[in-house]
DNA sequence: AATATTTGGTTGCGTTTGCAACTATAATTA
DNA sequence: TAATTATAGTTGCAAACGCAACCAAATATT
């Protein structure tokens, strides 16, 4: 049975959920200012072009973000309307759907990537050293279901 | 001029933000199974506790909890209905409110920290030694806005 | 002092989210 | 194989959120 947090404890999960807030909100800002959809959007492109081809079921796309399935259900209407993905009925499956990603969406994803990426290098590792960075990897891969 | 993440910084980056998703998805879920209102409830009435009778004014409860004005304004006013705090217009500013908790809101505080800091425990604090929760604290405490 | 600008706070509107109910197919059990 | 239960995905409704416009009081400018 897990102990009541002390105070050590509960500064570190303080920091974490105020860091975390505050970066989120930082990148979300600079890709609303390049005129890109928010970071979801990307996790679920990205998702997708990293299954390649064959793309993803919808459920197995909504485990790997972290998204309720209805929540990946109306995610993935927005996208598919604005073309940044496909839906096909699933073969194996007849209930199910397999969702791959478009040309555009491919575009999509380097577009967001450039803004992204800077986003991360400006609010969060340019504070931290390399042997840092593995440092905090670390610890927050001990918390169960971080690391994949 | 910070340089683009390498691939340490990507997978530091993507365990925060995994990270915190899970653990404020688990903690959130034990609230409400335990009947109780969403954490952002608790972040007002914590800083409403311990600023005391003065209380705060609404843009510093705004800074204090990363929220929006607008936000702000809304959320109060849920919780004001509640009966869980007070909106006294103020002295000092004729547009501005300085808002105080109730006991009913002290109650609630106790209620809530008595789910909150046990799921702490349960989903996060458990799983590091007191030693690695004060590295992470104080690695994250180097990115800007984090301690204050 | 009159005017302009900034700041604290609220509100209307459209979008997103959460919940629960629903359809349809698949897997399980009898 | 018929009946049950579980799983994949969608949808209606209500609550919450983001944005931009707004009001009112305070501060700065002339």
């Amino acid at each position: 049975m897990p102990k009541f947090p002390d105070s050590t404890a509960i500064r570190a999960w303080a920091r974490l959920i105020r860091a975390q807030q505050l970066l989120l909100e930082r990148v979300e800002s600079d890709l609303k200012a390049a005129g890109l959809p928010p970071l979801r959007w990307y996790d679920v492109i990205v998702e997708l072009h990293r299954a390649g081809r064959r793309g993803l079921r919808q459920f197995e796309l909504g485990e790997a973000v972290l998204l309720s399935k209805y929540n990946v259900s109306r995610l993935l209407g927005r996208l598919e309307r604005e073309g940044f993905l496909a839906r096909h009925s699933c073969e194996e499956d007849g209930r199910g759907a397999r969702v791959t990603i478009t040309e555009k969406g491919d575009d999509l994803l380097k577009r967001m990537w450039s803004v992204y990426g800077a986003a991360i290098g400006e609010h969060f590792s340019q504070y931290l050293s390399k042997a840092e960075l593995e440092r905090l990897a670390t610890l927050l891969g001990r918390l169960p279901g971080v690391s994949r």
